[in-house]
Formats: C-alpha cells, sequence, structure tokens
DNA sequence: AATGAATGAGGATTCATTCAT
DNA sequence: AATGAATGAATCCTCATTCAT
C-alpha cells in the first residue's frame, strides 16, 4: 500500500536510535538534509538524495524516519534545542545583571541566536512550508521569556514595568521578530553595531530606560554631563 | 519538463492583459489561487487544479503566466498593491498628525494591514516557500518608511531623533515583524487592545516620548504636559 | 499527497470516456493489461509497462483509471460483460428447447464460455488476487441461473424438480465450478469429448433424467429398445 | 534484490528441521504466516512482518525458508496435509459402507473438509495468486479419488458406472469445486442443510441411484424396494 | 485565442533479501 | 545459529507543462 502511512508515530523517529550506530545515522541524515538545504534549496530535498548525500539507502532513512516530514521536523527540532541550550545560559547570566548589563545581555543574545546558524536558520525560516516548524521556535521563545520575566520581577523597583510576564513577552517577541526579519531580508543588520544599537533604544524606551537626550549613541557609556 | 521553466520572463504576466476580457482572465486566476490556497491548501495547489476552479483551462493560464511561480507570484503582488494602497492613506492622515496622534495612526495602521485579509496573509507567509514573495513585502515597508521619515523630520523637535531615515527603518520594521509575529503565532493578539496599547508603549519608548500615567519612575524623563 | 488516492470513484474509471479516442485509450488500455498478464504474468503486470506497452504515458493511463486497482477491475468486468453476452444467447436459445437439447445447450454453454478467453479467464481467476474481481463473475452466473429457472419451471413436468430456483443455481453453479477448475488444472478436460459426456450425465441424472441403463454414453441417441 | 531468488531450491525448506528447536521454529513461522494472513490480509505478510510476530528475526526465516514464496508454499502445504489426513479417515469408512451411506460419508466429507479452517482455507483460495498452492489441493483430491474408485468398483453391480475412475475424478471434482465455491461466494450454504441434500441429490443422480420420495416422474428409473 | 488530452521525469515509499557481527 | 540493520531496485502515482486541434 503505498497510499497510507502505516509507520508508528507519524511524526518523531521510528526507532529509538539507543545504539551508538544508530544514533550516528540519525545525526548524519539530519545534518545531510540541513546541509542539501542549504546547498541546493528546498526542491533538491529528496529522501533519495539526503540517503546518498548522507551515505546510506533511503532504506535506512526510513528505518529511522517514518516519512520525509518527520525528518524534516527532526532537523527542526534539533536548531531548536540548540538554541534553547545557548538561552539556558543567558538565562544564567541574566541573573545577577544590573539593568543596564542585562538590555545588553538580551540584546546580545537574541542577535548571537540569529547569527549562529544563520543561513540554516534563515533557510528553513524560508523554505519549510510545514506548521509544526513554525511551533518549534515558539517553544524557544517561551522559555526565553520565562527567563526575562524573572529578571524583569527582580529589578521592579528600577523599571517602568507594570505587567513584568507580559512585558517580557512583548521583549522576547519583538527581538526574535526583528532578528528574524533582518536575517531574512537584511543578513547584514545582523553584524552591524548600527543595529544593535537600535534593539538597545528600543529595548531601553520600552522599559522606560532613558539615557540623556543627544546622547543615545552611547549604547554602553557612563552618562556624561 | 517539470522544474526548469522554459517560458520567457520567467516573472511577470507573460503578455500584457490589455483586452478586458484578459484583465478578467488573470484576476479570476489570481483570486481562485487564493481561494485555492485558503480553502485547501499549498498542496491542492496544482496549476491544474485552478485553471479548473477558475473556469478555464490549463492552457490559458499559461497563456497569461509563465508557469506557476508567476502566478503565485501575482497573488503576492496584489497583497502588496493593495497594503500599499492602504498605507498610502496612512501616509496623508500622518502630515498633519501631532506626535500623539502620529504614534496612535502608525500602530494602528500596522494592525490594520495585518488584521486585513488575515488568513490569506497569513496562508502566504505560512505556505508559499518562495523567495521573491518576501521581497514584495519589503517593498510596501520601505513605502511606509518613507513618509514616516518625513514625519519624523518634521517632528524633530519635540522627538529624540537623531537619524529620522534609521528610526523610521526600524519603527516600521518593528512593527511589521511585531505584526506578522503575531498574525503567525497569535491571531488572537492581533484583536485585543492589550497588543495595542504594548506597541503604543514600545513606539513611544523608542521615540522618547513618556507616556506620564505608566511612567512609574521615569529614570530620565521630561514628563510633558 | 501521495499516499491517498484522489480520485472519485475509487473504482470505475475516472471520467466517462464519451470522445472516440477516450474509448480508444481506454480500450487499449485494458487489452494491454490483458496482453500483458497473459505474456509476462501478475509481477510484470506495473502500470508503467502497461502504459508503455499500450504506447501511451502513465500520465494518461491515471487519467482514465483513478489507480491500478480500477484498471484490473476494467479488465475483469469486460471479461464478464463479454460472457454474460453469450449467456444471453444461451437463455433465447434455451426457450424452445426440450428438455434433452436444453441439457446439451447448458453443458455446451458453460463449456464454450470456459474455453472462449479461456488463457485470459484462467490468468485472471489464478493471477488477480482481488475480492471485486470475484463478485463480478458471481453477477453473471446469476443471469444464466435466472434464464435457467424459466426454462425449468416450463418443464416442470418432464423434470424431477422441486424448487426450480434453487436447482438453476445449483446447476449453474456446479457447472461454474467444474469448468472453472478444469481450466485451472485441468485445461485438456475443456476440449474433451469425455468431459462434455460426464458433465451431461451429471445435469441429466440431477434432474432425473435417465437414460437407459448401460446406454449412458449415448448423450444425445433416440433411446434404443 | 526483489524479484529472482538466488537462492537455492525455490522451494521446500532450506535444511531439514532435524533438530527440535528447528522444527518448532518452522513451525511458529507457518502458524504465524496464517495468522497474520487472517488478521490483516495478503498486504500486511511481509516477511518481516511474520519474522517479527513469530518472534524471531528475518535471518532466521531465511535460514529455513529460501524465499517468501517457499513459506507460503508451506504453509498450503500444511493445509493440503491436514486435509489428507482427514480424508484417509474418509477413506477408511468407506470401505464397508453400503451405497446409501457411501453417498452420505462422501458429501459429508467434502463439507467437513471446506468447513474446517474455512476462514484460512478461504484466505489462501483467495490471496495467494501462487500457482503451486493450487497443485497441492489437487493432489488431496487424487487421493480422495483413489478411495473414491474403490469403494466404486466394489459396488460396481448396484451402481450405474462405466469407468469408475473417471466416475470417481469427476465426483471429487464436482464437490470440491462445489465446496470451494460456496465457500468463497456463499459461505452460509457450508452451514445449510438445503445445501448437503442437494449435493447428495446431485451424486445420487450422477451415480444412477434415484430417492423414491422425489421421484415424482422419474424418466426411466427402475425403483428399488 | 482557447482547449484539455497527453506527457514523462521525478518523488516518496516498500519490502524481499543479504551479511557483518 | 541467530540477529536485525542495511540495502536498493522497483512501484505507484503526481503534476507542471506542452501542443495538436
Amino acid at each position: 500500500m503505498r497510499k497510507t502511512a502505516r509507520g508508528s508515530s507519524r511524526s518523531g523517529t521510528r526507532k529509538q536510535p539507543s545504539q551508538t550506530r544508530s544514533k550516528a545515522l540519525v545525526d548524519a541524515l539530519i545534518q545531510t538534509t540541513a546541509r542539501v538545504l542549504l546547498r541546493d534549496g528546498w526542491q533538491a530535498l529528496t529522501t533519495n538524495r539526503i540517503a546518498r548525500d548522507a551515505g546510506v539507502s533511503v532504506g535506512s532513512l526510513y528505518q529511522y524516519f517514518p516519512n520525509k516530514e518527520a525528518l524534516l521536523l527532526a532537523l527542526v527540532e534539533r536548531l531548536a534545542d540548540e538554541m534553547t541550550a545557548r538561552l539556558m545560559e543567558v538565562g544564567a547570566a541574566l541573573r545577577d545583571a544590573s539593568v543596564a548589563e542585562g538590555i545588553v545581555t538580551i540584546v546580545r543574545a537574541a542577535l548571537d541566536v540569529s547569527r549562529r546558524d544563520a543561513p540554516l536558520y534563515r533557510a528553513v525560516l524560508v523554505e519549510l512550508p510545514r506548521q509544526g516548524a513554525l511551533e518549534l521556535f515558539e517553544r524557544v521563545n517561551r522559555r526565553l521569556a520565562d527567563a526575562l520575566t524573572e529578571w524583569l520581577v527582580d529589578r521592579r523597583d528600577e523599571l517602568d514595568v507594570v505587567d513584568p510576564s507580559l512585558t517580557a513577552h512583548v521583549l522576547v517577541t519583538s527581538l526574535d521578530a526583528l532578528t528574524d526579519h533582518a536575517l531574512l531580508f537584511h543578513p547584514e543588520l545582523l553584524e552591524s553595531p548600527r543595529f544593535e544599537r537600535e534593539l538597545h533604544a528600543l529595548v531601553s524606551g520600552y522599559l522606560g530606560v532613558r539615557r540623556p537626550a543627544r546622547a543615545r549613541r552611547s549604547v554602553n557609556g557612563r552618562s556624561r554631563p
């Protein structure tokens, strides 16, 4: 029967790669998927091509992924996991940060996450049409928002924040949306200090942290008289 | 031959639909494309299906569009044009608006544009994997940014703005990114006053306009009467 | 979606071949299916092979048959139709036949139907694993049984028949089963007078028509003293 | 490689399962084959599935069966063997049976054999497309025919039989064909006394044994006391 | 200009079979 | 002997595109 996938879970791997060998195979397949996507784009991304490039047979691919979609999802999942891991560090760094330091940390984190694996992340955002992928990235943001909320609560006195949870959400969403947007349409911005400065200003302004007028450009400077 | 288009121009209509009949046909095809995309999704969006639903033959479709991609692009183009038209009105309304009024206008415009044709816009964002489409939407933003730049220049005295063009760009990008993001992941936000309020706060803060009510502890704000 | 056939009827042709051209194509495909099945057997019966041998593209095949199964069913249907047509003639010939003539007619009909297209019929019986096919052949038998029932009723006085309908059914089923069996395991029997004679004896005996003892072999002879 | 078996003997087990363990394994595989065929049909009948359900590895399956076909054949063989065993008893019972008893015995035997394992037997008949299988069942019939021939010869005086061997063959073939047919198309008949009565009438008529009760108008029958 | 039947390369997926461990 | 991961040829079916009418 060609028509219906009879695999078990329909999304997710077909069998838990407990053995080392299997793990390596799954890894190779996901990485090859990324590579092919980057090198030759969406239309070159066929299961046969992936398998061949990964140095295995199609049969092996289907031993570990019930169908093509599952493989794609695994790629996205992996990307999301890496982002989450990096954001966990940000959360830790945030704990003892002053307001000024915190803002810098957050802005920098947003940029870093986008910069890292930027081309792949971009390809995934642009080329993969699937819904499920987007939800995974949402989860990543939720993680960061939680860490940020905590930080905002701790600095309630110094900041113009009424609802920390909402504010955190808006901040994360904004930064995510802005960096994603930059990644898609103005990749060069991700490397531009000017862009970082503007993000800084946006966050500062939103949080009610004003630097002296006419001195906006000194991001991190001690206020001049 | 599937992958390689041997048609002439590769993007844009194959012939200018000068006759009324042709124009109507092109319209019907684009609208049908939208309808099919909305009703049955990306997978159902085949040229044969579109032609049939539009009441014409595939041959006719290919008389006016060199290939499928061109048809998709035409749909996106039409959407972008409608947005631009609406933003032109915003630009006009902006001319004589005070700072406070302007901010409201801009925020509202961003939301309105996303809300209008939200399902179709969403479908296009989520389902169409093509690169070209995104660039079209960029053009729309550029239009708004220009109008906004002018407005910022005129109100230079009242605002904490050094580089109006850059500020306009960041504002437009932010709002666009935020509303797109909301459209994709939290459609309900587009209808929520809370979301509008936060966008408002973001813009105000970024422009250095403090709203007194909320300024529990305005670090450096000069409260205005 | 590759998995589910989205064709309309799932069994039967995808579109009514109203045009002459289409009819010819459908015919060619069915005949080619038969030819391939006969020449190279079940495993050679792939859609691509059939299309190629029929001198058309696979695409065309799928224009007229929603899937492989439908094509196979069409072949069986055609065979069943031809049998039915031939049996209609038998029904007519039966009307005015005497008891003795009728028995000869029926036995001969059973053999004729099996002999005609015997190899194809055999291939279909042996090789096509599908259920639906079998039901079609059942319909054919029902037709013959009806004609036979009428005949039995008309000759009630001369025959040892209590329930004509049941008797007709048993007769038809027996003859069908016996000839099918012969077709499958002893094809040579279909051409053997001996076999015909035995069928004759079976039917005669079942109907209570006894020929003089020790003279059983004279099938059609006028009884000798 | 799918189509071409490169195994040694092509039919029959690869090695004689001399050890108990091996015997058990072969048994398990055949039984599992039957179970899968019954539960999930022809399509689910893959070697991997069979092995898994039987609790062994595919490798082990191929240790004892050179290819899939051999396994299927073994299943059919087992079924045929069981039938043969049962028919041996019939042959014994026949020895001392009177004409009337013998007819009852034979008819009943035909029905019994079909009824036993009816679902599996049916599945094998309907679903297994292989040629070889059918020949096995032929062997079974030959066995019964031999026993029947002997019986006919012994009762030559009481019966209107010229060629016992041929008559036996026709009888066995008829009964087999009729019960198989019933199994496939009217399974309920196998349990119906009416059907048994008709088979009885068929055999009696064929053998020239008239039942007085029904002989409303026996054309030429010599009524026996 | 319009039609829509025809095309056919290409894609996802299966499964009998092998062979290194 | 047993395992089961790996193989890959082969299958069914799709759909963008063409072109004879």
